[in-house]
RNA sequence: GUCCCGUUCGUCUAGAGGCCCAGGACACCGCCCUCUCACGGCGGUAACAGGGGUUCGAAUCCCCUACGGGACGCCA
């Protein structure tokens, strides 16, 4: 049997990095399997689901390389199945009408809450028969659930989990208005789908007791479940916004690399030896639900951030060019900006953590004299320095302008005015850059090129 | 409150009874490299939650406690 494994958002935000890691396990156990890789819209909840998170959700996970092998299926259009499947059961004995209001629900479970008990549904309709059903009252279809012996579930992650039928009520399948509940839409929909791993996050591990239940009633083989742990912030509380950036688009927008953010989240809670950088290729080699953890794992910021860096370092500057250009503000007609930034792309993607740092440190590529200047920058730039900028422009008016030869005149300049190459170099970044960081001296120039460091260093010169 | 799960350096983890007075990575602190900033190299601080067992021997197995997390909807 081929590994067919889903992705389940809800179109009711935007991908989160939980829900793009429970993803990535998903895609990952297809791929390690030759299986299939798939995406369900959970969509049911019309006051919440906007087709716009849909969109949303579907470029982020492109973006991060998981693309489905079969178009999404969206839940919402599949109500009549689901409604049908629940009526199979109610005529198979396995489910029943429920004709208890919600405003008598509501007084059963603040009673409950006020003696102090966990709420259950009494089962009243259990096997009472609807020909004593209330008029005028819409039934809901409950699932009629084992109340003697234990539920089973064997999961991947969290082992053989087992809870006594005494614990669990008999939960909703279709409401009174005829909609499904999602816990027996997602059933129905994993068997229709014919999906056999259901990788998910262990908030849904209680509810997996009951959806067991479903497949047993309706003779249905019982998927393969993994329960992963949640990823929780920097204090150990469930991961939300105050915590930081928790939204993939937000990491796009920041200049995180969609492989350091996968590498970064697949090390969360999932480890092989020592092997902190993963490739994709690797990943799907290694990937093994075995190995993942079943304690919450927290978000270190850091640790991606270094993560970033690394796969920047790492990545061809042709595609950095193409990354960063959009990012600087500046018009770039006749292609000099493309040409000075892929010059200089070798010395700036050895100094950014993110494609957002390495636009500002390549900023000043774009600008034209007069230039900004910052103030540690400025305060380089006495009188003296302006003096001896003066000197080194016409040093190098006279230099070929390749990295190597413009590295020989400064040093030769520092040495025939018996200054220490730092005190030229630092001067002389500040009048090009306006900063007091950049990449080596030669090769900032280099990517300028002569006449556009020229004007520069004039500009500033005394 | 009830049920379920968890607990190795600050963080992510390696560790499946002796290889561990616990290894790696990030962060932090030194030093080196050096035109700045990075990168890189070298070194350092830092952990088996606590208590009982089992065993010749426990981070690894069992029990209890503490702490943390999750679930308890006609939400998904």
């Amino acid at each position: 049997m081929t590994v067919r494994t889903r992705f389940a958002p809800s179109p009711t935000g935007t991908l989160h990095i939980g829900g793009a890691r429970t993803s990535l396990f998903n895609y990952l156990l297809a791929r390690h399997h030759g299986g299939q890789f798939l995406i369900r819209i959970e969509d049911t909840d019309k006051a919440r689901s906007k087709p716009e998170f849909t969109e949303s959700i579907l470029e982020n996970l492109a973006w991060l390389g998981m693309t489905p092998d079969e178009p999404p299926i969206f839940q919402s259009t599949r109500k009549a199945r689901h409604r049908e499947v629940a009526l199979q059961m109610v005529a198979a004995g396995a489910a029943y009408l429920d004709y208890t209001t919600p405003e008598e629900l509501a007084q059963m479970r603040a009673a409950a809450e006020a003696a102090g008990k966990p709420f259950r549904y009494d089962g009243g309709w259990r096997d009472r028969d609807s020909a004593h059903a209330p008029p005028g009252i819409a039934p809901a279809i409950r699932l009629k659930a084992p109340r003697e012996g234990e539920t089973v579930v064997r999961d991947l992650v969290q082992g053989e989990v087992r809870v006594a039928n005494a614990e669990l009520d008999d939960m909703i399948i279709l409401r009174s208005d005829g909609t499904p509940t999602y816990q027996h839409a997602v059933v129905v929909d994993d068997h229709d789908m014919a999906i056999t791993h259901v990788i998910r996050g262990v908030d849904h591990l209680t509810n997996t007791f009951r959806q067991t239940q479903i497949y047993r009633a309706m003779g249905w083989d019982v998927p393969d479940y993994a329960h992963v742990p949640l990823i929780h912030g920097a204090d150990g509380a469930k991961l939300s916004k105050r915590h930081g950036a928790i939204s993939a688009l937000e990491f796009r927008d920041k200049g995180y690399l969609p492989e350091a953010l996968c590498n970064y989240l697949l090390r969360l809670g999932w480890g092989h030896g020592d092997k902190e950088i993963v490739s994709r290729e690797e990943a799907v080699d290694l990937f093994d639900l075995a190995d993942v953890g079943r304690s919450p794992s927290r978000m270190d910021y850091a640790k991606l951030l270094d993560l970033n860096g690394w796969y920047i370092r790492h990545t061809e500057d042709d595609r950095l060019v193409d990354e960063v250009l959009p990012r600087l503000q500046a018009v770039d007609a006749d292609g000099a900006l493309r040409a000075r930034l892929r010059a200089l792309m070798p010395g700036l993607k050895e100094r950014a953590k993110t494609l957002a740092e390495l636009a500002d440190a390549a900023a000043f590529l774009g600008r034209s004299v007069p230039l900004p200047i910052d103030a540690k920058a400025a305060a380089l730039l006495t009188p003296e320095a302006r003096g001896m900028l003066q000197d080194v422009a016409g040093r190098l008016a006279e230099t070929d302008f390749s990295a190597p030869a413009l590295d020989a005149a400064l040093r030769g300049f520092a040495e025939t005015n018996g200054r220490k190459l730092g005190q030229v170099a630092q001067p002389l970044r500040a009048a090009l850059t306006g900063r007091t960081t950049s990449p080596p001296i030669d090769a900032t120039l280099a990517a300028l090129g002569r006449a556009e460091a020229l004007a520069r260093i004039r500009a500033i010169a005394a």
